[in-house]
RNA sequence: GUGCCUGUAGCUCAGUUGGAUAGAGCGUCAGUUUGCGGAACUGAAGGUCGUACGUUCGAAUCGUAUCAGGCACACCA
């Protein structure tokens, strides 16, 4: 496709010594495989008709003998045609490079650190992290893709008020018998009651409860032995139960650099900012950085009163953190859309403090719930929250209930229940609120995971039953496979867009036309029947084997793997 | 109140960065199987792109206003 454009770009320095980066787009298949809007742009700068101008381009492309076809249509649109044989020697020809078909190298020498799903280590998975997870995973894939150099990290919640609400509420409200039963499902149910009644304490004018949580706090961070134990189990009870939720999804990350970890240097990194004049102690100790000069009028608080870390705190550590240590030249934040004005502000602090790195916040929208009286909601605690591991379970018993066979394997039924929900949250952009619904989270056909993994699937038979298919008939025309090939050779320009954009939608919408357009194919076009002659079918293989090669690299980005079978 | 996000088919959403007759899935209706895997394929119905101005050859896309919904706004994380 950029041969082409570039050629068409040649064309219009030779006629009329203008430069212009002449994009092409593929139109509606009866205007033909690609379009080009030159004319119409050349128009107003040479005050012409723009008829005219793709008249005399039509002409040139024409006595070049580029293409096979070149019409002009509508307000001046100039329609292009390739033979199939010639897009087929294209695509080989992408293929036959150092990099994997679907790469590039954009990112090259670059260091990019991504920031997901950064686990609230007082409560249980929920669905809430699943985006994040997924969101992460997928963007990390992007960036390795176009070159860059990947460090993921989950930045832990595990700091601060949760570890003193655990304690109390333990003490309080559980049993050590309830928590070795029950786990970080004990620990999240004490979380949320004791948050309860510090809740119901305050309205009744008391603080006895926020107090001894607050206590128990200090207490850890002076290094008493009975709240080190605590935390130490606590956490450990929470990792464990993480650990074992992601390796579900089959999302890892090389860092688990919590809070806690970045808390002294947070702090630290504070008072340097007050001494060296870019933030401001207040008269109660606490530490603020004004961010007027970036429109921000509410400053950033970056300690608090009493002297602890708050999250500002701990993210100012961060930041210095991988700057000096990952040698960072991006962040990316992979975290919900309610936190953007916090980004904001932390993005502008960074400026502010000189650290020079491209700082992303990923942003993506809320999950809602439908009611059973048909409304649509925020999904929340109150309502009750849906756990991610009931999620998982409940999308493997419906997987299984669908399969047509008994002896698909677990794994093959764990990997179409993930596709399925998987493919969900990269159906949409992800700014996109997300809806969560039982029904359809779990679609296996139309515009879902399993329709695209069933199709990989197929082929991937297909090419396994006819390995030894003989030499390919070099006078074949590939007229059949043209939709196939086209679709194919777009590959390489909507991962480098899905990159640039941070929108791994972008390779799931794709990864589904293709889909599509191979189960379309594979309905009216024989490849490996009896009658299809020898030379042809070997043909029609080397084809299918491009469309499992991108399958393959496009599922991967989104963290989706295909079953043996299904 | 201020800022940000969203508004497209009955429902859930895309829309190649300003292009041609606005597209998918689900749902509804009608079809396709002596055939390489039918979780498939084909077709039909369904639209004032929230509304109104503006920018220009051309607007779902850009600007202004307006209506509706959501989110955020320093000692929570």
């Amino acid at each position: 496709m950029d041969k082409y454009a570039d050629q068409i770009s040649q064309v219009v320095n030779d006629l009329y010594g203008q430069t212009i980066d002449a994009e092409l787009t593929r139109p509606e298949p009866k205007f033909g495989d690609y379009a080009t809007n030159v004319a119409m742009r050349l128009a107003g700068q040479l005050h012409r008709r723009p008829r005219d101008i793709a008249e005399e381009i039509k002409a040139k492309l024409d006595e070049l003998g580029l293409f096979s076809d070149v019409s002009i249509a509508g307000p001046g649109f100039i329609n292009l045609r390739v033979e199939a044989g010639q897009l087929h020697n294209d695509l080989e020809h992408a293929f036959d490079n150092e990099l994997p078909f679907g790469n590039n190298n954009d990112g090259a020498g670059k260091i990019v650190v991504l920031d997901f799903p950064s686990t609230n280590m007082a409560k249980p998975f929920s669905v809430g992290h699943l985006r994040s997870a997924n969101q992460g995973w997928a963007a990390s894939n992007l960036m390795r893709a176009t070159g860059w150099k990947v460090i993921t990290d989950n930045h832990l919640g595990d700091y601060g008020a949760p570890f003193g609400i655990w304690v109390v509420g333990f003490k309080k409200f559980s049993s050590e018998a309830e928590l070795a039963k029950r786990g970080i499902y004990e620990l999240g149910d004490i979380y949320i009651k004791t948050k309860k009644a510090i809740k119901d304490e305050e309205a009744a004018g008391k603080t006895e409860l926020a107090d001894e949580a607050q206590q128990w706090l200090l207490k850890l961070e002076a290094g008493d032995p009975e709240a080190v134990e605590y935390s130490e189990r606590f956490n450990k009870i929470s990792l464990d139960h993480i650990h074992k939720v992601m390796d579900r999804l089959g999302i890892y990350t090389d860092y688990e650099l919590g809070e806690k970890f970045f808390a002294e240097s947070g702090k630290e990194a504070a008072h340097q900012l007050v001494d060296k004049g870019l933030a401001k102690q207040n008269d109660d100790g606490s530490i603020i950085v004004p961010l007027d000069e970036y429109d921000i009028k509410t400053p950033m608080l970056i300690l608090k009163s009493n002297g602890a870390a708050l999250y500002a705190t701990t993210d100012l550590g961060t930041l210095l953190y991988r700057h000096d240590h990952f040698h960072a030249d991006r962040i990316i934040y992979v975290v919900a859309a309610e936190q953007k004005f916090y980004f904001q502000q932390l993005f502008a602090m960074a400026d502010k403090i000189g650290l020079k790195m491209e700082l992303i916040h990923m942003w993506f929208g809320l999950i809602d719930q439908i009611n059973e009286d048909g409304t649509r909601e925020k999904m929340s605690s109150r309502k009750g929250v849906v756990l991610l591991e009931a999620l998982l379970d409940e999308a493997e018993k419906r997987a299984r209930a669908n399969v047509k066979t008994d002896d698909i394997s677990d794994d093959d039924v764990k990997r179409i229940a993930i596709g399925a929900i998987k493919f969900t949250d990269f159906a949409n952009d992800r700014r996109t609120g997300m809806l969560f619904d039982w029904k359809t989270m779990f679609n296996l056909t139309g515009y879902s995971g399993p329709y695209v993994q069933y199709a990989a699937v197929r082929i991937n038979k297909i090419l396994h039953d006819n390995q030894d298919c003989g030499d390919v008939d070099k006078q074949y025309d590939y007229e059949s496979e043209r939709n196939v090939l086209l679709k194919l050779l777009d590959y390489p320009a909507i991962v480098k867009q899905a990159a640039d954009n941070l929108e791994p939608h972008r390779i799931a919408s794709y990864v589904y036309e293709l889909a599509k357009e191979m189960n379309r194919y594979y309905e009216t076009t024989p490849v490996a029947t009896n009658d299809v002659p020898t030379g042809i079918r070997a043909a029609r293989l080397s084809v299918l084997s491009r469309v499992a090669y991108v399958f393959k690299h496009a599922l991967d980005i989104l963290g989706i793997q295909i079953p043996s079978r299904m």
